[in-house]
DNA sequence: ATCAATACATAGATTAAGGAGGTATAATTG
DNA sequence: CAATTATACCTCCTTAATCTATGTATTGAT
């Protein structure tokens, strides 16, 4: 299925840029962080999430810096850029137009 | 990203699926008929539908019949059994628990 | 006569996402 | 103290959904 252009595509990607856009993250946290958020619907697989992180990084959706937390250990957080947050809006936008067809497809009373 | 068990996998399949629970079509019809259900966002490409319909088919969700038109052409008319039905009302809980998440999720006023 | 629309179909490419595995350190538990 | 679990990063390969492209054949319109 295809939305007239790119809608949904990556729909992962629109979680997590919205998770980025409540606050800067690493990885790790934003597994739990989705876990929680979705109450434990949504289960953000590192195979996924590391990629696409990548990715984003690499086209200027966010940035990546490393710090140490008080354990010693080392953590990558992500910062959402402009450009993010303007791709984040798209997506939600997609989103709506999106769901809102298939609940109108699925759900409405059409007579034959 | 995977919700809990297999939610979501296959939006088409339940779109299709949903169509023929309003009355028998051909694969041609349902292309036309989408389109205008959703005005013109869904575009249900040939080469996605008729895979789905053989699957379904061989899963015993539809079944097919040939019947002439008034012109004198053949179509494949595909007819939703009750296997089917169950099969849709499970991917419309499914379509509803996974966009409730998503509004939720990206929507919600959550303080960090 | 030619072109668009109707009507079916399949093969191969593309892409999103997951599964499985790998490395390393810190905290917990027996 | 040793073993396990949790934290924290990562990549490769596969699977599955979908699209692109193509193919056949008939009918209707110009």
């Amino acid at each position: 299925m295809k939305f007239d252009k790119e809608l949904i595509k990556g729909g992962t990607t629109m979680l997590i840029l919205n998770l980025l856009s409540t606050g800067d993250m690493y990885g790790y946290q934003m597994v739990r962080e989705l876990e929680k958020r979705s109450d434990n619907i949504f289960t953000l697989k590192e195979g996924t999430m590391y990629p696409i992180l990548h990715s984003l990084e690499s086209r200027g959706m966010v940035e990546a810096y490393w710090e140490d937390s008080d354990s010693g250990r080392k953590r990558k957080y992500y910062h959402i850029t402009s450009k993010g947050k303007r791709l984040l809006n798209e997506k939600k936008k997609e989103w709506k137009i999106y769901s809102n067809t298939v609940n109108r497809v699925i759900g409405g009373a059409h007579l034959a």
